[in-house]
DNA sequence: CATTAAAACGTCCAATCCGACCAAGTCCAG
DNA sequence: CTGGACTTGGTCGGATTGGACGTTTTAATG
């Protein structure tokens, strides 16, 4: 039995990380309403269920998380979801963030982020907020030698599985809506700000590719043109990253204004590059910024 | 935050009916008003409520403990909130605390406690008093074998959770609030008497940290450094977290002088510890006298 | 693969809540 | 003292909720 070799506090929804599946029962449980209710509001189609061979109701997690943010519900009982409860703590969620990802768990941060998505707060929001802050103060723990370069390796796994599940969770955009690619450039090793963007366009209605990591201008270019893209974006977290960047994104913009595709430019380090905008060249220095000038092209 | 890594009190909150939601009317019934002025007040904004997706209202209980602390109303019939109404009974409280946390459903201790909160009764007070007492009794039973441990953990998961609500029903401390920092020293396992000074100076006005049980001196430092402190606590309650632990508190004390933070030190051990107060190190004997001089502080 | 406890099914119904309205009480400026 | 603005507590028909119950399905076990 596999349940029996792991740990006892692994057992469970919380190891197995999110249930994909939940029953009329665990979604009621969450919200705090009776199991009653939550049948007759799946079969008047307030929330979409699929059906077991012998007809049992099942709720996929998105459905369940999108519903929750639908109808303003609150996560009364978040277990089970297979999330985490948390301590009750009014303290901002930047702190809380940072706490959970330097402490022995950072696993529980997923929790605190997807609560915090399903009670509303825009993912640009958390990537300009909590994700920040708590993640630059972490990173200066980096000096302090190796326990640092530790707590930042898992506290950046933790995060990027928090935005994973998340986007999951997303409505899946029409066929029809805009795609947006991008991706990191060469050299820059930092899979969270294009995780992010991808995560925070996504919420903004447009279907994304996130190239990751490490990826060429070639390769933003030909994706944009193999998924007739939009937007592209890159973002850029490392020194590493910015020699030789400015003129191939020059070029980039250039080659892709003419098939009228946005080039929209971020990251942490971005000034350092010294571009200037012009044209189809966009220069964001958060995430909303970001979305919110995304969002206009989405008319 | 370590107290969101235990937080094994809110596996138990959810059962007894801490987290659960509130209709108008039984809120109304609580606080001994219509249900048509409670549905005036939600829809005025008084009161935070979600609704249900046929449009029902539902109040959490945090908002509504909140709301009758904010506006000063008295709990006149505590059963619709699912606390228990107590008997008539002219014994000291400790004693009726005693028996309902030794009986068979320690969970009513909880009634009791927040009733004599809302009576008025001052956190430090119920410290001192009924809290004290009732668990120093049960503590004896240790000695009797595995049910006397039994008791003692039951009665303590109670007590946790009695405080936890209590402190639902304090006000938020304003942002400029100085903050308190503190926890039971390492190789003490007891949440409660550290959770108590929290609840205590959070009812005197500080923005609270709780680092609960077993946290080192260094995690203390560092969190009185990271919120920016004016008051550190320790509590110090076994004997096993003794060897070592004055020079360490010394050494923080002298630490956090020069950033003009006090070291405010109690605990039923704390004699045996032979500190000897100076300057910024305070020792307190009690929990009154320990909020009387973070008192002194807040001016 | 047969067995079995736990969970979900569908259906029904009493209790409760909604929103809108109204009458009586409260407060205060004129 | 009076009139108007405001608050409170109550009523009503229709809609929503939550629990009960016997039967069926699921999932864990040997």
């Amino acid at each position: 039995m596999l349940s029996d070799l792991l740990a006892p506090e692994l057992s469970g929804a919380a190891s197995a990380g999110l249930q994909t599946l939940l029953s009329p029962k665990d979604l009621a449980q969450a919200i705090g309403t009776s199991e009653s209710s939550m049948k007759r509001w799946i079969d008047a189609g307030k929330i979409e269920a699929v059906r077991t061979h012998g007809g049992h109701r099942r709720i996929t997690m998105a459905e369940a998380l999108q519903f929750i943010r639908r109808e303003n519900y609150k996560i009364i009982d978040p277990r089970p979801l297979g999330l985490l409860p948390l301590a009750q703590d009014q303290r901002p969620l930047s702190e809380r963030l940072h706490d959970l990802l330097t402490g022995p768990d950072p696993m529980r941060a997923r929790s605190l982020l997807v609560s915090a998505f399903t009670a509303g707060t825009p993912i640009h929001a958390l990537g300009d907020g909590p994700i920040r802050e708590a993640m630059s103060r972490i990173g200066m723990l980096w000096q302090h030698g190796e326990s640092g370069i530790s707590i930042e390796h898992h506290a950046t796994d933790a995060c990027l599985l928090a935005l994973q599940t998340i986007r999951l969770m997303l409505p899946d955009p029409p066929p029809t809506a805009p795609v947006a690619v991008g991706g990191a450039p060469s050299r820059d090793p930092y899979q969270m700000p294009s995780l992010l963007v991808a995560a925070g366009l996504h919420e903004a209605g447009f279907r994304t590719f996130n190239l990751g990591a490490d990826s060429p201008m070639a390769a933003i270019k030909s994706s944009v043109e193999r998924y007739r893209a939009r937007l592209a974006w890159i973002s850029i977290s490392t020194q590493d990253a910015l020699s030789g960047l400015r003129p191939s994104i020059y070029k980039l913009a250039d080659d892709l204004r003419i098939q009228d595709v946005r080039v929209l430019v971020g990251g942490r380090l971005v000034d350092a590059l010294g571009l200037e905008p012009r044209q189809n060249l966009l220069i964001a220095h958060s995430m909303g910024e970001a979305v919110g000038m995304a969002k206009k092209l989405m008319g």
